[in-house]
DNA sequence: GTTGACGTTAACGTTAACGTCAACTATAAA
DNA sequence: TTTATAGTTGACGTTAACGTTAACGTCAAC
């Protein structure tokens, strides 16, 4: 007897159920439903029930990155949209590329805003080590006191560039 | 007579209404009545009006620089009542340094998503720039069926690697 | 042919981060 | 002193992105 491949996946042609979908990715199945809805993925259905493929799960990795950034759902279709090849006059297009452009812009000043917040906390944390090494059970304000005058060292500093 | 200065700002030191913060921070003033609402900011009363100082100032630019990234006010206050000093005892000191290496982790993975939907930007507005040049008013659909491959060449490139 | 795990749609509930009045008050200028 | 221009505190409305039932369908297995 031949070992038939289950319903649920297969390594060469997987075809997942929505469960599966939703534990692969970390998520709920109401999420999945919820990025069909909005017209984000349309997997095809067998017996009412949706079937996920391969080029499904990567296109929901997808739409997971942009959402960990910030990006609406309804700015992501505006994106699909395009690469989906539901804009088709040259004049949406190149609107559409503007916008993305713009976009990318943005994702700069994210990055700089990511590594300004990410120092922060990085020097909080080195300020609470060192902290706990030299304050073993007295002056319990001298924590914030000494990062409040940090605090104001960055602040002269930045009058002196303005 | 000498020049008083104005009651709104003075270049040493400043001392702004709610609506000379809103506008240089280019937020509302109903934003920030809501953060002070909310225990993020504190600024100083003169006869029931708010007086924000450049430390304010500063305070509220790291605020929005962390609402860009992603992160909720109660996250926020949560790193602000480390700094301001407001947690004192080393459990709780130490409880929250964990936290906040967590975070710094999942600000490099939210580094690489950024990364990661820039190159896809950039890539979809060569594409375009691509479909403009070579498809001057015929074969609409090409654009659509370009950028397809494309994913399922970074599709299969995935396969190899799980 | 029934059971039980999983799926479906539809509809209302929830939370965060403000927007939007409304009614009142404080300050600066005339 | 009056007036114009902000500023103040509630209180309710709004939007996005789901969560949460409710009520019912499907399907492999026993």
């Amino acid at each position: 007897m031949t070992m038939m491949p289950t319903h649920s996946s297969s390594a060469l042609a997987p075809n997942w159920r929505i469960a599966d979908m939703a534990a692969h990715l970390n998520i709920t199945t109401r999420a999945i439903r919820f990025y069909e809805d909005k017209g984000l993925i349309t997997p095809k259905r067998s017996g009412g029930h949706r079937i996920f493929s391969a080029i499904d799960r990567k296109r929901l990795e997808k739409i997971l990155s942009a959402k960990r950034i910030g990006f609406s759902l309804e700015d992501i279709k505006q994106f699909l949209d395009v690469t989906d090849g539901h804009v088709t006059g040259r004049e949406d297009l190149l609107c559409r590329k503007a916008d993305f452009e713009a976009v990318i812009v943005r994702l700069r000043r994210k990055r700089r805003d990511i590594d300004t917040i990410a120092k922060d906390m990085q020097d909080l944390c080195a300020a609470i080590d060192n902290y706990m090494e030299t304050a073993p059970t007295e002056g319990v304000f001298q924590f914030a006191e000494a990062y409040a005058e940090k605090f104001r060292a960055t602040l002269d500093e930045d009058f002196l560039h303005a």
